[in-house]
DNA sequence: CTTTAAAACAAGCGCTTGTTTGTTTTTATC
DNA sequence: GATAAAAACAAACAAGCGCTTGTTTTAAAG
């Protein structure tokens, strides 16, 4: 555990128990009790459970966002821009495995203002996938026709990697990311 | 709402809630509220309220299994076992949108056997689906190399469905897969 | 040592959870 | 219209929920 404070403490244990057990399959007093503390003096350190369940997602989604977004504004074509964007995704995944399930998985669960929040930035990141296709489109490399649907493949691919991939699977995230967007660039027929 | 008897009904609103809110996120007086009953009146028709996500998911993956097992029997090549089982997928949950969110989406949060029941049958499905891959690989229309990645990408595509697949899309379930597998097998790159 | 602030405890608040029990109402059958 | 079964009610149970409050312990700084 590195020296990051209580609070960082807290919510990465948090994070491990919503991506195992769900936000409303948690309780404070799963949280406390792998904190080693008495539910009640964890509010000490937060305010609410929720503010646990958006503080997990709401970085997640940053980083998902920050990770991007130099990919899209780069000045390289669209097929070397989806390829390193494929990267930059599985990468985040790998680096962030519970969080980012945590975003995918659980982020419905907010409430209010904080629900929209976090929608908004996923709208903003699959808009960002659309540009590169898109833009793959403008430069003649990749085929409209189905734009829409080679859109919903790769966010499938990108949004669903939490549910199966684990670090000790021998491959690196650049490896994975290649062979998807091989795959996806080629087809898999001979 | 069909004559199918109360418990039916219950379980579909059941099932409505539980894809809306989450398992852990729908109680039983949400549940026999919208039953237009009082909670204890929903145990004259149910044991646990485990019992209703339990007959969800299951029937959930019946419905798939049953879909997907004349397809893979069948003598055909596996470049058609595959646009027919995507095809079959799709319609699946196309005819059972809240119950394949369900099962896609709450099934962890079973217990004990169950939990382990419903795991199976997934297994099996997926099973099911790398058989006609290693089919269309043995076939030589398939490439070997990526086999495993193939088979993640087909199953991201299918398994994330329910989070974007509305019935008033315009597009037919047969459409959709269509397009989805001419995009798998050649690729979106001209 | 003393001071001070952070961290944890101890106890419990009001409320909700899934579920049970005994009784009453509804519905269908003869 | 009596009989019986099915369905709903009414009331509550024990347990657990998120969270608050007042006090004590811990630990670092002077």
């Amino acid at each position: 555990m590195p020296k990051k404070g209580r609070r960082e403490e807290i919510l990465a244990i948090a994070c491990r128990l919503f991506s195992q057990k769900g936000y409303h399959g948690t309780t404070i007093r799963d949280i406390s009790e792998a904190c080693g503390i008495l539910a009640g003096s964890l509010y000490a350190h937060i305010n609410t459970k929720e503010d646990l369940l958006f503080e997990i997602t709401n970085r997640g989604a940053d980083a998902f966002l920050q990770s991007l977004a130099p990919i899209v504004e780069s000045r390289v074509t669209a097929k070397q821009k989806l390829k390193q964007a494929v990267r930059a995704h599985i990468q985040v995944v790998e680096a962030n495995l519970e969080a980012a399930t945590v975003f995918f998985h659980e982020w419905k669960a907010l409430t209010g203002e904080r629900f929209e929040q976090i929608q908004e930035k996923r709208d903003q990141y699959e808009g960002m996938w659309s540009a590169i296709l898109a833009e793959g489109v403008q430069e003649g490399i990749f085929q409209l026709q189905d734009e829409k649907f080679a859109r919903l493949l790769i966010l499938s691919v990108g949004n669903w990697i939490y549910q199966w991939y684990r670090p000790d699977g021998g491959l690196s995230a650049e490896e994975i990311a290649d062979r998807f967007v091989a795959l996806m660039l080629h087809g898999f027929v001979r």
